[in-house]
DNA sequence: ATGAAAGCGCTAACAA
DNA sequence: TTGTTAGCGCTTTCAT
């Protein structure tokens, strides 16, 4: 393994760089007491320096900068939060923090925190058990923050959401509307809506689903616009098939599909799953989009390179992540008191869909 | 769009709930004192009782208990850890977060700081500008954490590596080994080069090389590896191509090298990338592997979906977060002293490798 | 504009 | 086992 070479003396570097910060003291990290006392001017007013908040002589503040540089003072955080009762921190709770939506989401909600000079603590859920929802919660109430933001989309989310302590500040974000909570929504169910719709009009006779794991009994936003446009066609509605968030059971769901010539569309719950259905449709011999149409959801980056690219809605999470900050932050400083925003993700056509192989029976209005 | 139906009643319910817990006082949240005196105990023993370090006779115990919630008390973080001096957070210092590679190591360090009821605070360092590095280093500082974990895999996480207080405990991860710092690394110099010699045993005159964006200026792990791999084989080195991340920037790099009969191997520099290169040598007609070999890195999730499956090395990205936070701890509890912690990543054969169309001029030895 | 005094809400020593 | 006494290192009144 090839080792960095300027980089050698980084530990020597290291301890000349310590000693240098101690000075007088021992090795108890500096105190703003210690910056006062060097710079020669009272405690309070290194504070104000530090903070900006008064104005502060040009002479003192200057003096209580160099002493600050000088014994490489840095303020407690946890003081200055038990004094000021204002943490410069939220938590995000959330099932998973890897996958496309919830990363993106996460990344919005970081950068738009970090604008505001708020750091962002992750915390994750991994089931919706009792025990492993009370685990998270737990981690998210010892730590020093001004609210919550929890990703609703999946069980250990919507568990997290309801147990929250009602007077610590919180936003959900998902993709279906609740009452009662302050929350960011993409509204799924539309943009699901008219995908599938879409494909009614391409000719198909019906549309199957794989759906992601639910976050709801009743099925979460996706799935709600499939049976809303299938209804409002006319079309059947076939039993959901077996839900997945794993790509590779999707291929083996694809290979299944293969054997139903009368699947002529398939609305897949997010793009992975649109990727492993069509490789497991290839895998025994049907092609997408001549044979089978398939199309997914959220325009994973990969979409649009997969072969063939794949029709889709484009989902802006980067966005409802930081809708989902800007809401948090309206409760935390009572600076608002919006409790609800939605954006509607768009369609995006590519090319894994088409019209049905032959004129299916009842064709498209 | 449809909503939530039991949830009508929520914000209803928080109010009671508000109401239940404010008891005598009005609404300043409940402090120790309040638990104490509700509980006819000294504030000390509701702190043994809660933080179950010492301790207590069972009567008070569940007096405290009792009155703890009662009160709904939370006991509040920032006085635990000005008085403990322990906080119970660290800190990840990402150029990225959403990227496969990043994603999964801060997924790793989240499960294992989870394990030890430690929080994790993300904060991005988007540009290796000076200013930002700044910037998102006085975020870090402001928060009340034990320790950092950098992800020194692009120059703003060298940079910010570079910049920490050497007072903070801090560990690097990264692909390249570096004294003087504690880290824990994944060896891809040397699964890079067996991955480059096994093409290079297949017959392939040499190998080109997509490297993704280059933490230092001599490249990184993945280059060194691919340079070293032809050396030895005494093949010619060529010019690196021009380095992204962004895999569409890859499909057009693949569209040029379509035009170059000669190039018959690809090494590209992760897993999306080589999806980019396939997709656009498939754009310009050239098949993958029966024209050009491309192989990626890291076995993104997609990568054994594609087509044809990508042969890759599977870079244990999780485990690197877990490590890497296993280093760290040890350093805040002073409890061990390893500084370093290697893994070596694994070739994983697949399809998109095959002997080149005709045999090259001088064949692998 | 500046300093003195008084906490913020908890844990750590110490004594009992 | 329990309570008393001191802080932890800041920010916030409140004077001046």
């Amino acid at each position: 393994m090839d080792v960095e070479r300027d980089s050698d003396m980084d530990s020597e570097r290291d301890s000349r760089r310590r000693a240098a910060a101690g000075t007088a003291e021992v090795k108890r990290p500096a105190t703003m007491a210690d910056v006062a006392k060097l710079a020669g001017v009272s405690v309070p007013t290194v504070s104000r320096v530090l903070s900006g908040a008064a104005r502060v002589s040009p002479l003192k503040r200057e003096r209580v900068e160099a002493a600050v540089s000088a014994l490489g003072f840095r303020p407690s955080a946890a003081a200055r939060i038990l004094a000021s009762r204002r943490p410069k921190a939220i938590a995000v709770v959330a099932g998973d923090t890897s996958k496309y939506g919830y990363a993106e989401t996460i990344r919005g909600v970081e950068a738009a925190a970090r604008a505001e000079g708020f750091a962002v603590a992750i915390i994750v859920v991994e089931s919706p058990d009792e025990e492993e929802v009370g685990r998270a919660l737990r981690l998210v109430l010892t730590q020093a923050i001004a609210g919550a933001v929890v990703l609703k989309f999946d069980p250990p989310g919507v568990r997290a959401l309801r147990r929250m302590p009602p007077d610590l500040p919180v936003v959900a974000l998902s993709g279906v509307r609740q009452t009662g909570v302050r929350q960011a929504v993409l509204d799924e169910a539309g943009a699901a809506e008219e995908l599938v719709s879409h494909l009614l009009r391409l000719g198909h006779a019906t549309v199957h689903h794989l759906p992601v794991p639910p976050s709801r009994r009743e099925g979460d936003g996706r799935t709600t616009g499939w049976r809303r446009a299938l209804r409002a066609a006319g079309a059947p509605v076939p039993p959901p098939l077996a839900a997945t968030w794993s790509p590779h059971a999707a291929r083996e769901t694809g290979r299944e599909l293969a054997a139903e010539t009368d699947v002529t569309a398939v609305f897949c719950g997010n793009d992975e799953l649109a990727m492993g259905v069509i490789r497991g449709l290839a895998d025994a011999g049907r092609r997408t989009p001549e044979d089978v149409s398939v199309v997914g959801f959220d325009d994973h980056p990969l979409a649009a390179l997969w072969t063939p690219a794949i029709t889709t809605v484009r989902q802006d999470f980067f966005g409802l992540g930081e809708r989902g900050f800007a809401l948090l932050m309206g409760a935390v400083n009572a600076t608002s008191n919006r409790r609800f925003s939605s954006e509607r993700p768009e369609v995006v056509m590519r090319e894994s869909t088409a019209p049905p192989p032959r004129p299916a029976p009842r064709a498209g209005h």
